[in-house]
DNA sequence: CGATTCATGTAACTTGTTACATGATTAG
DNA sequence: CTAATCATGTAACAAGTTACATGAATCG
């Protein structure tokens, strides 16, 4: 059976503990989503079919109705298979820079694709930073938030400078 | 009509000059791949759409049997008004990353994702470097260009400095 | 008690990739 | 002559989003 790397988001945190889907949903939205962003759409139909394939359990709950799944032996092995193969997909869609870089047609609209980027970039960091204080992340997920913010740093910097450089050209 | 930023790359290469399906696939793919990406199956059909919307006219070639467009003044005015549109779509799907991020279950995996991330960049940069030393890049297409090196090389130094990293504490 | 959050799920839709079919022209 | 490149197109599939439906529990 083939799994997505969307499943593997759904095991790899199932490896941290026990959670729901929906538990599962705001973990995403709060840490992977800015390279691997997951819909509930996605989630609970991969659940499914995670539990189908004896990867994961699921248990339901009393009180609050829920159901919340850990992960198995097997879907353990799975999961370091997963990790040790080679990684695929790379791929951005940027739809300020798209716009930068078709310009030339409207050379006044450059700027403000500019600091579209970077108000982009600033509320990515801003998220960023209150995980970082938050304290959650340990360990190589840590290191990944340390990607996040440096590298949105780095891009942010960089809109900040060419916008600048732009708008003294045009005075 | 409703037209997505795909159609726009469209739009934006014919107003760069007439030319073909062919031909904006090859152009594509070395500018514009990496933070929007398209394939013929997306471009083929969406010049249909785009000349029915009068946007753009397609001349049919003789010689080799080809179909050359050219953008029309109702085009030139809807990529106008598209680039002073905000930008939407900012995302990411990293795998490697991902990798990373959930390597905790399988921490000797670590590295090989790093080192993968790496392999990666540094051949976005080498194609990058080809495109910068063919000089066909000028204005915003080359602001561009500058800003894919130089975010490669960044990312490039980090993948680099925290693989070393790695090997350190593990040793 | 009313708003919010927790919680699950699906159907319709959009977007995009891959693989295939087809065939002409050109370069070696 | 034959391999590569030019050139167009589509069908099947995969992936993912959005919107909606539903309802229980909790907080103020």
């Amino acid at each position: 059976m083939e799994f997505s790397p969307t499943a593997y988001v759904i095991l790899g945190m199932l490896a941290w503990g026990p959670r729901s889907g929906y538990d599962i949903k705001a973990d995403v939205d709060k840490s992977v989503r800015f390279f691997w962003a997951a819909s509930y759409g996605q989630i609970y139909p991969e659940l499914k079919r995670l539990s189908e394939a004896g990867l994961i359990e699921g248990q339901a709950q009393g009180g609050r109705r829920r159901t919340v799944y850990r992960i198995t032996d097997l879907g353990a092995e799975a999961l370091e298979a997963w990790l040790t193969e080679e990684p695929q997909t790379f791929e951005a869609r940027d739809e300020a820079l798209l716009k930068l870089f078709l310009a030339d047609a409207a050379p006044e609209t450059a700027v403000a694709s500019l600091e579209a980027k970077l108000r982009n970039q600033e509320a990515k960091l801003k998220r960023l930073r209150e995980v970082e204080a938050s304290g959650d992340a340990t360990g190589f997920t840590a290191l990944v938030l340390r990607y996040g913010i440096e590298s949105s740093e780095w891009m942010a910097d960089w809109c900040r400078r060419e916008a600048e450089r732009l708008r003294e050209e045009t005075a």
